[in-house]
DNA sequence: CCCTGATTCGC
DNA sequence: GCGAATCAGG
């Protein structure tokens, strides 16, 4: 399996979502978990709370080391990202910053300030992969329109009247859209190309895996054009 | 042990 | 660029 356009795409969409590597890895299929988390980290996107990358926080030897003269840069210069580089005229005045932040400003939460609610959200994961919410576990604040978009141009069915799984005849496309589990999950409907079990369109998805070369193509040659990228 | 992601390194 | 092997935390 290679990396097309389409699997990089869903990587990346199911890793934004917070998949696990497993989950994506045999979700695509044919990669293994490592296979997903070399490229998602070739692609830029990474991070992502890892268990064993928390390690940013070293606690200086601050034992019986007594730093009087060893380090004259403390971490004063990265933290203020705003201060331009002050000309600082070449004097003896130390910088007036050290600013132990060990300040915890401890608020009266006598129902003073309820600013975050905070609802813990409890998510689970079923069988296929996919994320399973609850009824009132909507996220109507989250604004990120979902990325999705796999329906090319289908003119006639919106999301009106979805194709379900008790829709499906040998005459319909059994292409599914979105997946099993989620509410909007349901297949493409369209018209099969004759021979096959998806429209056209959908052909093209499911049959660009090439055979190995030199076998002979199946008699019956794929009224679609070549594999397509869109 | 299982899981996780990060990194390395030969291909 | 790819991914198995390895590492390392939970």
């Amino acid at each position: 399996m290679s990396w097309t356009d389409e699997r990089i795409e869903q990587l990346r969409s199911m890793w934004e979502k917070g998949l696990t590597a497993s989950q994506i890895a045999d979700e695509l299929g044919g990669v293994s978990r490592n296979a997903v988390i070399g490229k998602a980290h070739r692609l830029g996107l990474k991070s992502r709370p890892s268990p064993v990358k928390a390690t940013e926080k070293m606690a200086k030897p601050a034992k019986t080391a007594a730093p009087t003269a060893a380090k004259p840069a403390p971490a004063a210069t990265a933290a203020r990202p705003t201060a331009p580089a002050t000309p600082r005229p070449a004097s003896t005045v130390p910088r007036p910053e050290p600013k132990p932040a060990a300040e915890a400003p401890h608020i009266e939460n006598a129902a003073a300030a309820p600013t975050k609610p905070e609802a813990p959200r409890i998510v689970s994961i079923g069988p296929g992969g996919f994320i399973r919410q609850g009824p009132g576990d909507q996220q109507a604040p989250i604004p990120p329109a979902p990325p999705r978009r796999l329906v090319p141009a289908k003119p006639s069915p919106e999301i009106a009247d979805k194709t379900s799984l008790l829709d499906l005849n040998d005459r319909i496309c059994r292409w599914p859209m979105g997946h099993p589990g989620e509410p909007d999950f349901h297949f493409c409907g369209e018209a099969v190309n004759p021979g096959f079990p998806y429209c056209v369109e959908h052909c093209g998805r499911a049959y660009q895996a090439q055979l190995p070369r030199g076998t002979r193509r199946p008699p019956p040659p794929p009224p679609f054009g070549g594999p397509r990228v869109r």
